[in-house]
DNA sequence: GAGATTAGCGTACGGCGTACGAAAAAGCTA
DNA sequence: TAGCTTTTTCGTACGCCGTACGCTAATCTC
């Protein structure tokens, strides 16, 4: 299933991010809603982390609030609005220390293992798709910090933000297949020795030296090297050091 | 959702992966099948390019094959060993040219494009959550085919494996952004400009002119240069030369 | 107090994956 | 040829899901 975000209507999914810069329209008459807003997105975060992303559903987190299932869309639109208040507030929460860095190099290096380590720690936001989702405070303020990492250095403003969707899509891109192979790790109970000692006896009887000799002998060397629960670690650190790299040759061409 | 596969039993899984080679082990009693699994994994490929990957359901493949629901379950134990077959068929179906590349950096930038090519046009790919997916026949071919791009240039197993992984992790990331927003701007049925004016109203009451600096100037000059349905591919090329110019710079110091 | 408004929620609908078991088809054995 | 065994087919049903609809009850305004 993709779980996707997205498809609700901004006019009714924007006022619901900025709530709280915009104060709650709540009406005077009737019955006093008996949970906030907040509380709702808090409980499907905390769905989110106890049990995985597949599990929040509506009726699950009214349950976790302690109202009726058709009450949340008292206070909501409907699930997809759900997700863009979890998605936006838990961005919202990554870290921001990347400024400490002194030199470009080190602000974009910290701000990758920043995305890294805070999709390793919710790895259910990897699991919603969020197209174009409607910007809400938590998402405006983390672009903001991390135009801020390169800010004055002689990029013109179409790479900034080249540059920070680069570094970040990076770091997500790796977390994601970290966070996947882990996942299934997990769901099968089956450790990778185990995993792979299963598939041993169809393989060897399908790969046939010839077929495969590059990925035979890679693979191997990969498996020996890295036990596939670190393999993501690598791959994260040798591709930094490679974009770094990049990023770097490009600052010093337009260093102001 | 996160349409996941990898759940299945590799036990079960890999005979289906591997089925031209091992040859289907179908008992000689009983009614024969009325159709193959390949006219199943077809069907849902099909289905996945008409409907998008959500409308793959059971039900749904059953009908386009002409057998009754549960009838798919004497082919294949479940939804997640579909899925796991649909992937390994449309991986095994890119395009392998980027050997015609005369340099190590020619190879691996059309390797680039190639797979962001083969994402834009099997969107339905990226959705699909693969961890830890069991080695079939078709991504068996491309990690091999992958890895004669850069076999020879000094690289130890290890990073040949890593530089691969990282050239198309990270055109996979940059298709994923661009599929999201062409999807939700078509589920919309707004237009950029359109939808912009829609946000505009909110967006202005809350982002005062100082909470937001470099994301207003930044976000402007992006809009201004590009719709957003190109932005992607900018985020594509520049990404790419910078990745490419980082690889490079390893290749100089490795090169045998 | 009367009326208007709004939150809460029970019920229900159509979708999903799939467990279960009966029916039917085909080959093997006697 | 008759009966038995194996295997495919598939109708029904269960428990999930998101959510449309409409009633009840709480609360403010007049």
């Amino acid at each position: 299933m993709a779980i996707s975000t997205g498809a609700g209507d901004p006019d009714r999914t924007l006022p619901l991010l900025w709530r709280r810069e915009l104060g709650v329209q709540t009406g005077s008459r009737g019955p006093k809603q008996r949970v906030s807003i907040d509380a709702v997105v808090e409980a499907a975060l905390a769905l989110a982390v106890d049990e995985g992303i597949e599990a929040v559903s509506m009726r699950k987190v009214a349950e976790r609030v302690g109202i009726g299932a058709m009450s949340l869309y008292t206070y909501l639109p409907g699930k997809a609005e759900l997700l863009d208040l979890m998605v936006d507030e838990a961005v919202g929460r990554a870290p921001r220390e990347a400024g400490r860095g002194s030199t470009p190099r080190e602000r974009l290096e910290l701000l990758a293992r920043e995305e890294y380590g805070h999709f390793r720690a919710h790895p259910w936001l990897l699991a919603v798709d969020v197209s174009r989702a409607p910007l809400g405070p938590g998402s405006s303020e983390r672009y903001e910090y991390q135009l801020g990492l390169v800010e004055g250095l002689g990029l013109d403003d179409v790479d900034q933000d080249a540059v920070v969707a680069l570094v970040a899509g990076f770091a997500a891109s790796v977390a994601r297949v970290a966070i996947e192979s882990e996942r299934t790790r997990r769901a099968s109970g089956v450790s990778d020795e185990e995993w792979w000692g299963r598939n041993a006896v169809v393989l060897e009887r399908v790969m046939d030296g010839s077929r495969f000799p590059l990925s035979g002998r890679v693979g191997q060397a990969v498996g020996e090297r890295f036990a596939s629960a670190i393999s993501a670690d690598y791959q994260f650190e040798f591709g930094l050091g490679r974009l770094l790299d990049g990023i770097d040759a490009l600052l010093a061409e337009v260093r102001p």
